[in-house]
DNA sequence: ATATTTTTGTTGATTTTTGTTGATTTCAGG
DNA sequence: CCTGAAATCAACAAAAATCAACAAAAATAT
């Protein structure tokens, strides 16, 4: 690994774009050292590169979780249609940050009257401006990776909000641990959200049944029985007893 | 893959349409370039081409939102663009509600390394977005009208913040009372994020000046000498006695 | 201090992209 | 249906970016 492979992808993700010479100028290096950076990094999939520039694959044009909305598209947007068997007009609801909150988001603009509390600016920014909807944001700073908060003025707002359900989502299912995420901060705003709501729904497309490589490690709240999983294909026998006790709904 | 793909998406997503040669004039190479690189988009169907121009084709994505922002929709993006003369990477801003400030937020998503605060979801979650910004998102309701908050968490998170510009907007200029906006909340919010700013930026496309069938009453708070008005047309000779201590920027 | 490995810059051949030109198509109005 | 202006397309030459290979420089080990 070279010395100036942190500072490429510094530079690549802030910037967006940028060409090799204008990186050998910055880096004051000759364009062939870039290229030969560049090369295991775009193998290994870091940045993308393209005739006369390089590019950052978490581009600011469309957002880190907007682009990881393209993943799956087609199983998430499911996924939200069948959540609106379940919501209806009137309901108050929590839901949390993620690429499957925000089709989710995108889905329930069709129910009025809703009152939902979130602590993405996404969520609460595509749901705010449907008439008769009650919205609130919890939380002020947002992290520029998802436009999420989780201070404390977030579980805060959460807390003082009774809401009938809570929407959830989870990295990755694993066989033995359940269902996981990455950050602690996740789990706790999860947490939550869950204690205070009379259901939880779990949303988790099929893929995150499957193994992954950048693997999550924290367990997210017991579900109770009777909530809710949505999902886009039958549960495999070797998850069941995860969902034994839950409501499992199948989006096709 | 081109490295004016994504531009190119980002123009033609933010302007809605655009003919093949502004675009070409706008990134500066021949129009058959253009013509070359937005084949394969058009193929994907990622944007749609009809002849004599390219035109968008989001729309499960975007904010309803932007379509209310339609009116006088190429003044406010000059005005927006103009702004990016003003602010520059590093500085910190605080945001008003209105579909000036929206489009101004997607025009500074180019910036890097901004402080925001702002009472506008979509704002937030504009900006919230891109790597190295730091985001705050003033208050917790949010009324479904725009999106925005009032209530006093809102306040209490522009006061703490103290910013270089503050970017303020209005519904009409009146030639005797100056500028003026519908409700008291917004004087009150326009006042706090003045007051913690060493600049007020004012932005008002020439519409403004012009009367109006709702007329708003309530006088947004004084400018000082030496603050920002930025419009699309020159100031009209009864208007200018409103502007003579500002710095007047014309967009075109 | 010397040898060996790694990294870097330079050169020239190769590939890709871009601008230009002129022919062709599309569109709006008579 | 015809016509002129604008937009599009095709093709070729020029420009720019990339790659491969080797020599110089720097870092590391012996």
């Amino acid at each position: 690994m070279s010395k100036y492979e942190i500072q490429i992808r510094e530079i690549v993700n802030m910037q967006g774009s940028i060409t090799v010479l204008e990186l050998a100028r910055a880096l004051s290096v000759s364009d062939q050292t870039i290229r030969r950076v560049v090369r295991p990094l775009v193998e290994r999939g870091e940045i993308a590169k393209v005739h006369g520039a390089l590019v950052s694959n978490r581009s600011p044009i469309d957002p880190p979780f907007m682009s990881r909305m393209s993943q799956n598209k087609a199983a998430k947007i499911a996924i939200a249609h069948s959540l609106l068997d379940l919501i209806k007009d009137g309901d108050r609801i929590a839901i949390d940050t993620g690429s499957t909150s925000a089709f989710a988001a995108q889905a329930l603009r069709e129910r009025r009257y809703l009152t939902v509390v979130t602590n993405s600016a996404f969520v609460a920014s595509t749901l705010s401006m449907i008439p008769g909807n009650n919205v609130s944001m919890a939380g002020t700073q947002l992290r520029h990776h998802d436009g999420a908060s989780f201070d404390r003025s977030a579980f805060e707002i959460i807390e003082r909000i009774h809401v009938d359900y809570a929407l959830l989502s989870a990295s990755l299912v694993d066989e033995r641990k359940g269902f996981l995420v990455h950050e602690q901060c996740e789990v706790d705003m999860a947490t939550a959200m869950l204690e205070n709501s009379a259901k939880t729904i779990m949303a988790v497309d099929h893929s995150k049944f499957l193994p992954q490589n950048r693997k999550p490690s924290l367990k997210q709240p017991e579900l109770k029985p009777g909530d809710y999983l949505l999902t886009d294909k039958p549960i495999l026998r070797q998850f069941q007893h995860l969902t034994s006790s839950l409501d499992v709904v199948v989006a096709e």
